[in-house]
DNA sequence: TAGATTGTTAATCGATTAACAATC
DNA sequence: TAGATTGTTAATCGATTAACAATC
């Protein structure tokens, strides 16, 4: 069967489709979980298999690859190499995306220590922080791993040097405003905000809400819901 | 007009409909843009005001608010105060919901720190993280704060005697499995896991997943995309 | 071949948006 | 009254699921 959507995808810019959100989430969650199986030393996978430990439906998992190919066999499954390899294309794994990090107090330290330790090739990222910043004269020129922190003042200069394309809030919800700001004066073209505020940014750069406290305020609303409601 | 959906949410629980989870979610983000405008001393909103600093459309502001009664005024908009206190009492801001955290390494310890600055009543949160886990000799007995850190193999038991309800898992993948039991041993009914791993749970309890490496390689995916794809 | 499993279509489900009568 | 804004309906949009012919 002829693969038109990767052929759009391949000839035409213009005409090819946005892979949905919850897609691309999912192949992520798919690569993991091939690379946790080829590490077992299983060879082929099949989409009922791949969807339980992705904890998804088989049906969703033959339709999200169906968008870049057909990559599995009939009667037999995917083979697992070669599907990590093409997600790893698809995923464009093979680019190292530079970021920052802004505000380094305990989670935003948390967050690039887990970083350095998820880097490809043992890891399953592709991200690297190069930077992080901090108004703290205390914080400013000391390391975490191998990550200096800088003057947020020195920011869009930083960021430019570094040409970091993603930017990373951890800054309170006051300042998160600012920070977003500064961190597309300097060219970032994304923001991952942790802080519980709505960030005011032109539509060409796009944003990314990681609100910790609002999961477990949802959270919190159905326990109680099941505990009130019965 | 009658507030049938109130009426059926009082009188009979079981058809009460569960509110979806896009709708819950972005009561909270309500909730905390109305505490905002209210500390700027504002009276008023309108749902084309709160829309825009919850960065969402006016018309769903209006339809998630419909869900639970009618608390606007035509030609006017929303008592800001009036809302607020409707919009506790609709997420059950009023009890404490009690939490543990498993996994006392930089990201927990972040977690327990942000938790304790959050909740009621000057922060926006009814979640408290009562106690933490660890199964390192180091850190257990040691205190994040005013949490104490717990030897992991007391788990069940500890949970048990706080009647906790929500367990955050943030320890290595390799190990949020077994946690998860652990945690549900104890008589957790949610929990909200850190790790990248998909967890294996009874259908009565409720899993959130908090992915951070997902968020970033998903944004990175974007970013790799809108430059290769133009 | 017979059993298994993919790729794909059509049906279902749910969420968002647009529009407007009701009404302050 | 006139302008503004809600509450609600219908239309649109998109995502998930069920089903099955194709085929290994």
């Amino acid at each position: 069967m002829m693969d038109v959507k990767a052929l759009i995808g391949g000839v035409c810019h213009l005409t090819r489709p946005k892979i949905a959100d919850s897609v691309v989430r999912r192949l992520v969650i798919y690569l993991r979980v091939l690379d946790k199986l080829a590490e077992g030393g299983r060879e082929t996978v099949s989409s009922a298999q791949l969807a339980e430990q992705a904890g998804v439906s088989s049906a969703s998992v033959r339709k999200d690859l169906a968008w870049f190919g057909e990559f599995g066999t009939r009667g037999v499954g995917y083979d697992i190499d070669g599907l990590r390899q093409e997600l790893r294309r698809i995923l464009k794994l093979g680019h190292e995306v530079r970021a920052v990090l802004v505000g380094a107090g305990s989670l935003g330290t948390a967050l690039v220590r887990y970083n350095t330790r998820q880097q490809l090739p043992h890891g399953s990222t592709n991200v690297r922080i190069a930077a992080a910043f901090d108004n703290d004269q205390e914080k400013i020129g000391t390391l975490i791993g191998q990550v200096r922190v800088y003057d947020v003042s020195d920011l869009p200069t930083v960021v430019r040097q570094l040409e970091a394309r993603l930017g990373i809030i951890t800054v309170p919800a006051e300042a998160a405003q600012q920070t977003a700001t500064r961190l597309i004066q300097g060219g970032v073209r994304a923001i991952l905000n942790f802080a519980p505020a709505t960030l005011n940014v032109p539509p060409e750069v796009q944003v990314q809400n990681a609100d910790l406290t609002l999961e477990m305020q949802y959270l919190a609303y159905r326990l109680q819901d099941e505990h009130i409601g019965g």
